[in-house]
DNA sequence: CTAAAACCTGACGTTGACGTCAGAGGCAAG
DNA sequence: CTTGCCTCTGACGTCAACGTCAGGTTTTAG
């Protein structure tokens, strides 16, 4: 498969696989002209790569720890690393708990004030 | 409070205070030389701009729903983009608990292949 | 065979939330 | 009064994950 096809198939753009590419995220055959060739199984780590991105990992943290993402195998140091990243998640996760629930109950306060107080227009 | 005595407090930057109100995140009283003087509530308001920060909503919304996050006053309009940040919000804990849940997978697995597998060094 | 579509490298542009530095003024203590 | 810390206003720097453009080659459709 080639750049374009991957990028449409894992919705993302073609300069984003060119840029995993860069930061050492996704590996690719060559043709002889200098074409990128991928395998169907780059789909899957695309999503994943973008999955991690979205959870806030950098590319240096994705590109140290995607090979034991992917084979399970992990030095007790990446175990380390997993484990850190993990937490941040965590408690990242929290944060935003905590700030939708802010959100809930000021709707909840605004709706409420807007059903017993003015309507519409002020008379 | 000078400003100084506010960023130690909230636990942000000098920087960010006067960046905050830069975005109209954040007024100050002006003493008769310039300087700025905040009311003891600014502590808790800066934390609050701090949990929207992290819940990674922008400056942009932050200065559209500060008022009436902070009065509970809002029209139909600031509802709807109350609603909406509040769905985004969800969307994306709903990404990073995914992404946490693979990352215990990970970590399940690499601990149990590093227990039943190889120890510390191939013979 | 040719034109369009897809691909290549290289390089500069963008956005958000600040960091950092320069140069100048303000304020409490000794 | 002066020393030292705090504050002020600009204004440029940073970092990450791409976007975008230029200028050229390759592949594909007709």
């Amino acid at each position: 498969m080639r750049i374009g096809e991957l990028a449409t198939r894992a919705g993302v753009s073609v300069r984003a696989l060119r840029y995993y590419e860069e930061q050492n995220l996704l590996a690719a055959e060559r043709s002889p002209s200098g074409q990128r060739h991928y395998p169907d199984g780059a789909v899957d780590r695309v999503r994943l790569i973008q999955q991690l991105y979205a959870a806030g990992v950098t590319s240096r943290s994705i590109a140290d720890l995607l090979p034991c993402v992917v084979d399970g195998q992990a030095t007790p140091e990446l175990l380390d690393r997993l484990s850190a990243e993990r937490d941040r998640i965590d408690r990242q996760i929290g944060d935003m708990v905590s700030a939708r629930d802010r959100l809930d109950t000021v709707i909840a306060a605004a709706t409420a004030n807007w059903r017993t107080g003015q309507r519409c227009r002020p008379e």
